[in-house]
DNA sequence: AGCTTATAGTTAGGTAGCTAACTAGTATTG
DNA sequence: CAATACTAGTTAGCTACCTAACTATAAGCT
């Protein structure tokens, strides 16, 4: 949860007020891009404290479900068929995966390995890299946990209808693109 | 930035394939909600990028603004009608308005008092209570600083019209009160 | 008055991010 | 084939958040 938010969001009248001392701001253009940040925290929060209540923190929710849909893509795929890349499964594509810096990774799967959810095994054929494997404790954590995690974003969500869920994606995205360009790093289309 | 996010977000088919597996699991509500902190993710992480450049956080600029927001107003105040609370001063009142806990606001305080920005003054009345207070330092960089904040937002939110943007933001409402009612505190009606 | 309770601020110790720098191993190349 | 450059992972040190515990002060209650 990263608070740069106030708690209560300036009032619109406020915003068309400071909007006389500084013209370069757009009330509207704030106004929403407040109300983003504000509806994001929350429902991150909530999940965040849910997280929290299960032991595990965002990065190491990430880095759980990046090797568990790389576990289930594999025992999937038809026999003889594995020559593919199932998923991250080394420090630094894990880290490529979640946007995280192959420090912050180490330090992620030094708190799972201690707190067994996951292994590392040594690369037979390069020995600079590591290959991070899922306990069954993982395992059987993530079959426990996801039926609750489903359930909240669900209830969160409750709040729209399904239409309005579809305009609320499409306006994101026009944001997130926009903001995507800004910062430079074009991403592909999502979607 | 909390990097909560897989880069890549699973696709809808991919959503729609993992609801056969878990019930609970409601396609729409799981796409929204991802685009949600995707989109806030991303035009978050543009502004803090900018504030570092600037040298300050995102807690740091919270508390600046409290804290000029509360000087302008008293600044603005007819002379004699000065026993309104003027915004707040005490690290405990901005611990709240921010959103963070009293220890953290320490952290803040200390480094943003380190850095010349604010001055902790002990309370005359109540000898337990601090006063912190901008620097001349301070009124100036946010005079230099704001209107290219402002510019930034609108440039992140110059994807959208006028009339999307009050869409969003009413969407966006709908889905933090849903939220905020989870959390079990439920706000008061923004805007 | 004197004990208890509550409050303001800080401190200590934890997690999760970051950057920068280091080690060890692999690749490239003159 | 030796010097160089790159890559994988880790380490160290930073910020910002948290909770829990501590100190000092103030307030409330017999």
């Amino acid at each position: 949860m990263p608070l740069l938010l106030l708690k209560d969001l300036p009032r619109y009248e406020c915003l068309l007020e400071a909007a006389r001392e500084f013209p370069d701001l757009d009330p509207s253009a704030a106004e929403a891009f407040l109300h983003l940040l504000r509806a994001s925290d929350e429902a991150y929060g909530i999940n965040a404290r849910n997280m929290a209540a299960h032991g595990i923190s965002a990065g190491r929710f990430s880095v759980l479900m990046l090797l568990w849909r790389g576990d289930q893509v594999r025992s999937k795929a038809p026999a003889g068929t594995m020559q593919c890349d199932c998923g991250p499964r080394t420090p630094a594509s894990l880290a490529d995966a979640c946007g995280v810096t192959r420090a912050t990774m180490t330090g992620l799967i030094d708190t799972l390995e201690r707190d067994g959810f996951v292994k590392r095994e040594p690369d037979p054929a390069d020995r600079r890299m590591m290959s991070v494997h899922l306990t069954p404790k993982a395992e059987a954590f993530l079959r426990d946990y996801m039926p609750g995690h489903f359930k909240i974003i669900s209830s969160i969500m409750s709040a729209l209808t399904e239409p309005e869920r579809k305009t609320l994606v499409r306006l994101l995205v026009k944001v997130q693109q926009q903001a995507a360009t800004l910062a430079g790093t074009p991403q592909a289309v999502p979607n």
